[in-house]
RNA sequence: GUGGGUAUAGCUCAGUUGGUUAGAGCGCCAGAUUGUGGCUCUGGAGGUCGUGGGUUCGAGACCCAUUACCCACCCCA
């Protein structure tokens, strides 16, 4: 048998239905807050992750599903959805329209050549929404609005996480200071954050060895250093969240993982999900758009991840819908055909083509979930009548098929 | 890449210290008088016990290898 491969799952049934109602939901709240539909390639050039993500990223590193195309192209899968839409987003020259504001929101895979675990597939799928040309914290703020009316629309308790990770006047002296620190405590740090030291110094900070976060209790601390333009934005961020009574907790550990962060960083966790507990995270991205080449633009985003909140969605309670068509003689099968077909412009409908008796039919409509079952048997046939039991109501009734015809074809 | 766990029916799992024709529940199919669903009852189909070796008179049980899945580390949504 030829088995889907490693990390990668079909939606099917109610996996399907919990999807497809996921998507739903959150294209509707987004497009409330402003933001339209964008559907950007799942093939990219590989050096547009590099450039964004970040080459000292795992994901960039190690991560990725790259390879070389027929034309020679270096490409690889989507890893994450922001690039891509940054990417549309200076390609159509919308940098150029200083000082208008463009919302996006997109879903779908992601690829990732990981080890699969709970809450971790190499193809999983994000719902995301990114922000350009705002450039108040208010912004940020509405993000995060959003974010916890999305996990109130799908019942999921869910923990909120704030920091600030600076900008371009503030961030580099605190990382020289930070750098400062690390080299001194060196040797007592774990090898990965020994290594870190180098690559990546912020993020030894969520490292997740308990030896390390001892030693990191004294290190100096980003919230601490801001500057002024950010202190005063995050300071505003957090009375925002207050006054809107959006319980958070801030975390000067919290450090996106992707390198074109900047600014606010926001991150939402459920306590019912396993290790991986990050349900979403996003945050402010003010140079990203430089950095792909386009004129300064800021810009915030978030990232929702599908497949961590599945099993947490309350679904609403499914109803029979529409109807089944069955015949228990084969000349009445002739008559249900063209019937199906009228009712199909404006109903669901399931038609049975095996003549059976009316027992199996019913339970046939039963199961295919429908509210109406229809029969013609040969005594609706002789009459031209048909048969119809509504299966929720219990009630039943003949009607001439002229009349169902006219009915439901308004 | 590292560590741990699990592989028996379509699904969830039982299978005692190795011992005859491998079980249950759910699901599926068919019936319970001739045209009335969900509930109940009866019957039925369905398994080379992940794969390959080995130990043994005898292996679903024990040993080795291998593959897959799950969980955790790493990292991230």
């Amino acid at each position: 048998m030829i088995h889907a491969l490693r990390g990668m799952k079909d939606l099917i049934f109610d996996d399907a239905r919990r999807y497809e109602y996921i998507i739903q939901t959150l294209s509707r709240i987004a497009r409330n807050y402003g933001f339209e539909y964008i559907e950007t390639p799942i093939l990219e050039e590989t050096r547009l992750f590099k450039r964004s993500v970040g080459e000292s990223s795992d994901i960039v590193g190690k991560e990725m599903y790259q390879f070389t195309d027929k034309g020679g192209n270096d490409v690889c899968l989507r890893p994450e959805g922001t690039a891509g839409v940054v990417r549309a987003f200076v390609q159509a020259k919308l940098d150029r329209q200083q000082g208008q504001k463009y919302r996006f929101f997109y879903h779908g895979p992601m690829f990732r050549y990981e080890r699969p675990q709970k809450g971790r597939l190499r193809e999983f799928h994000q719902f995301g929404v990114e922000s350009f040309g705002e450039k108040s914290v208010e912004e940020d703020f509405t993000l995060i609005v959003m974010l916890a009316e999305i996990f109130e629309a799908l019942g999921i308790r869910t923990r909120v996480k704030i920091n600030s990770l600076g900008c371009t006047v503030c961030m580099p002296p605190y990382r020289q200071r930070l750098v400062g620190y690390l080299e001194a405590i060196a040797q007592e740090l774990c090898p990965d954050c020994q290594r870190r030291i180098a690559t990546n110094p912020i993020r030894v900070l969520d490292c997740k060895n308990e030896q390390c976060q001892n030693l990191l209790e004294e290190a100096p601390k980003l919230s601490q250093e801001l500057c002024e333009e950010c202190d005063r934005d995050f300071t505003r961020l957090q009375k925002l969240l207050t006054d809107a009574g959006i319980a958070y907790e801030v975390d000067t550990h919290l450090v996106r993982g992707l390198d074109y962060y900047s600014g606010a960083a926001f991150e939402f966790v459920s306590d019912e999900i396993g290790a991986q507990s990050a349900v979403a995270g996003g945050g402010r991205y003010d140079r990203l758009v430089e950095f792909l080449e386009g004129r300064p633009t800021p810009g915030v985003g978030f990232a929702i991840g599908i497949e961590r909140i599945m099993e947490l969605v309350r679904m609403p309670q499914e109803r029979r819908e529409g109807w089944y068509l069955g015949a228990m003689t084969p000349e009445a099968l002739d008559r249900l055909l063209p019937l199906a077909r009228q009712l199909r412009r404006s109903h669901r409908v399931v038609v049975e083509y095996a003549p059976k008796g009316l027992k199996a039919h019913l339970k046939g409509a039963d199961k295919a979930n429908a509210r109406y079952c229809a029969v013609i048997g040969e005594e609706e046939l002789s009459k031209e009548h048909i048969w119809i039991k509504d299966l929720e109501a219990r009630e039943e009734k003949t009607v001439p098929l002229k009349e169902l015809e006219e009915i439901e074809a308004q």
